[in-house]
DNA sequence: GTGCACGTGCTGAATATTCAGCAGGTCGAT
DNA sequence: ATCGACCTGCTGAATATTCAGCACGTGCAC
């Protein structure tokens, strides 16, 4: 199955995916502390190996044990988590978002600022070119 | 298992409450041409039953034939889903969601006045009371 | 009324997932 | 050089999930 489909996981494998794309980076024991119902350390390694199996991950050496990160890049799965998002919540509609967003995060007025300029650069970036 | 907690799902069941909440209301046959690797009718309505019986549908009727609706409403499980997308792939940032939707959707002239528009009434109510 | 198209519930069984345990390897301390 | 604390791989089996089929009911057309 497509690997971007977010909803093409199981439960466990979903779980986990978060966790690492959360930390960017992580070992079986990460994992496990972070995992909600935690089953045996034994179980986790044995689901991030599955999961490196599928393609979903890969692992480095970090001196005698793997760490394991994503293999499609964070800021694609994030792009593809937001677009589902935005469709099955929000109408398809970013503006939306944006309101939930700060209804939700009661952003301070510095924050506010931030947000404003991003909205510039915007309106920059599509009338310059 | 809390019905909130976006993670606590089987995949299809998963699947099944995205395509809920995306259009509101739905009957079997609906979910059934929406789904990914479609099983048979029957198998929909079998999902759909268990849904209901652990909490997360309920069901009005329409004529002869049932509707499905969620039993946690629409806004509340968008903040949640929000809440769960902004901690795993934006560091908690909502800004950072801002900007990933900006790039994405390259919203016109008009869509930055409103979202300029909705950054002024924040603005206005977090410094008003 | 008979047959067809559609709806429902229920259930056993295939399939997928998840798990814990065992075997073994490596490193450092006693 | 042996023990203990880590780590790894692998595997069989419990558990959960998913599915298709069957039984049945209702309304409409013929």
């Amino acid at each position: 199955m497509d690997p971007q489909t977010p909803t093409g996981m199981s439960r466990r494998e979903r779980q986990i995916m978060d966790i690492v794309y959360r930390r960017g980076r992580v070992t079986a024991a990460e994992v496990l502390d972070e995992l909600p119902d935690p089953p045996t350390y034994s179980a986790v390694r044995a689901a991030l190996r599955l999961l490196e199996e599928k393609g979903s991950l890969k692992h480095e050496m970090d001196g005698k044990r793997y760490v394991y990160l994503p293999t499609t890049p964070r800021g694609q799965a994030r792009a593809t988590a937001l677009r589902h998002l935005v469709r099955t919540f929000f109408n398809g509609s970013p503006e939306q978002v944006v309101n939930a967003l700060i209804e939700e995060s009661r952003p301070s007025g510095e924050e506010l600022d931030r947000l404003a300029k991003l909205i510039e650069q915007a309106r920059a970036a599509e009338e310059g070119p």
